[in-house]
RNA sequence: UCCCCGAUAGCUCAAUCGGUAGAGCGAGCGGCUGUUAACCGCUAGGUUGUAGGUUCGAGUCCUACUCGGGGAGCCA
């Protein structure tokens, strides 16, 4: 007999027979002489009614001793559904039991509402539930489309290092990869800790960015992109930050920062849409319980050209505004949160771009601008998440780049490779960097990060 | 890391002026019903986050710590 997954199970014909194979969700009894059995197994949002018969011949030593959480087989055959609430369901004709929930009484997951942060604390059983089976498919969904979009555009995916050895970006707090003894590590004379002795012969670390290392493959195969984990120590204790995450980095040879911003527009623009067709069950489900905006914010995402602004004029908008913020807003400053949301929900209303910024308040490798002041940066600003990607054209002339590292009193010959990129071949290009779990945040509405990726690791919590 | 708030039954919460612990849901048992957030009845379930302190007496007041939430910083 065929094993129907629940997906394909719930548009089948009447009379298909089929074996369902899942997790019991609930369990109704009538005394009419049968029990229904709300089963998923992860295919789709919705459960599939199994209907068995008090016939079974297990039907009082188990199908009635059936809880949430159960796994079960239900062979049968696929019938239109006297029910409201489904058009077929499985009647079954025999039902096994896979496995048992030892104590009902102890399983995490009962048949009721549960808080987010309790689910966190039993994070390998809460997959089970409707909410984090749709956050699951909604980040695969958007996981597969971020690379069919690169693929179809001629871009490879470039596997950057997990381990590097370099603080490349000075992007903050990055954890040490060492198999040094912690308590008694190896001594230089002058009593600091000997890295010549650790595993690579140097101070080592988790990577907080692929981009250094994808630029070169970025002059070399013209348009790459990176997605993988990334790392950051920092210490911070937020609904939208994690010091695991993923981060997707594309990078793009002869292009400017306006190419870069039209990639960026084009791929938000491409995963949203694709996520309202692929998974309307799940989108659906996100809009009626997590935040009732979701789909009209997507839809209206997909179908208006993101706002274009640059720094400057943000500062003047922001100050003639007539708002009142708690921190200031002056050319030279960075915005804080509460102006970035002022400009996405209150002055705009849509994701906005905003471009060249001062160059005291960026990275060092982001190119000069004519003025002197500026350089080529942009920030996508999403309503309620505020930042969503950050990226630049990258400083592609070498006499600039080496007068950024030396104003900015970094290493210049930790930089030796990245530097000869702009000695042999030099090319414009730019890149930016995209959240993974803020991406589903936005698109999910669901508000904390921790609840978009399958095992937050956090400060002070890496259970799991 | 900083500011504010919180921690009581498996879960979500209540408990008046400091006076000795309560509900809903879940679970178990029974009833009813082509049910679907099912419904009705009964039962069990507690070292009130941890460690101190004040008091005749602390869930309640004070101190420290741990964990969680909201906001900020850092950023993606």
């Amino acid at each position: 007999m065929a094993w129907l997954q629940v997906k394909d199970a719930a548009t089948a014909a009447p009379g298909t027979k089929a074996t369902i194979k899942g997790w019991v969700r609930t369990r109704r009894d009538s005394k009419a002489g049968l029990s229904f059995i709300a089963l998923h197994d992860g295919t789709c949002f919705d459960a599939f009614q199994i209907v068995a018969p008090a016939d079974l011949p297990n039907y009082e030593s188990e199908v009635q001793r059936l809880t949430s959480g159960c796994a079960v087989e239900a062979e049968g055959e696929i019938v239109a559904s006297q029910g409201k609430g489904q058009s077929v369901e499985l009647k079954a004709t025999a039902l096994r039991v896979v496995g048992w929930v030892d104590d009902p009484d102890t399983y995490p997951i009962s048949q009721k509402r549960h808080t987010f942060e309790y689910l966190r604390d039993v994070a390998h059983l809460r997959a089970r539930t409707n909410t984090f089976g749709a956050v699951a498919r909604v980040r695969h969904a958007l996981a597969m489309g971020v690379h069919r979009f690169f693929h179809e555009r001629g871009f490879y995916w470039v596997h950057t290092p997990i381990v590097t050895a370099s603080d490349c970006e000075g992007a903050g707090q990055m954890f040490r990869v060492s198999t040094l003894d912690a308590l008694n590590p190896a001594r230089t004379p002058e009593g600091g800790v000997d890295f010549t002795q650790d595993f690579f012969g140097r101070e080592a670390h988790l990577t907080v960015s692929g981009q250094l290392n994808v630029e070169t493959y970025c002059c070399a195969l013209s348009r790459v992109y990176t997605f993988g984990p990334t790392f950051r120590a920092e210490n911070s204790n937020t609904s939208r930050h994690l010091a695991e995450f993923w981060m997707i980095e594309p990078e793009i040879a002869f292009a400017n920062l306006a190419d870069n911003a039209d990639l960026a527009e084009a791929m938000l623009k491409h995963l949203f849409r694709m996520l309202l067709e692929e998974r309307a069950d799940d989108m659906a489900f996100f809009n009626d319980r997590i935040d009732n905006t979701v789909i009209q914010t997507l839809e209206h995402l997909v179908e208006t050209p993101f706002e274009r602004m640059t720094y400057t004029d943000a500062v003047a908008l922001l100050q003639k505004s007539g708002e009142t913020f708690e921190f200031p807003v002056e050319w030279g400053l960075d915005l804080q949160s509460e102006h970035e949301r002022c400009l996405t929900e209150k002055l705009v209303k849509k994701p906005v771009v905003l471009m060249n910024y001062p160059k005291d308040i960026k990275a060092f490798y982001m190119r000069m601008n004519e003025d002197g002041k500026t350089v080529a940066a942009m920030d996508v600003l999403a309503p309620r998440i505020g930042e969503i990607i950050g990226g630049s054209q990258r400083e592609e002339r070498l006499d600039m780049l080496d007068k950024r590292i030396d104003e900015m009193k970094l290493p210049k010959e930790n930089y030796w490779w990245y530097r000869d990129l702009r000695r042999y071949g030099t090319v414009p290009h730019a890149g930016f960097g995209l959240g993974f779990e803020r991406l589903i945040q936005f698109a999910t509405g669901m508000q904390n990060i921790r609840d978009v990726i399958p095992f937050p690791r956090t400060p002070g919590s890496a259970e799991f």
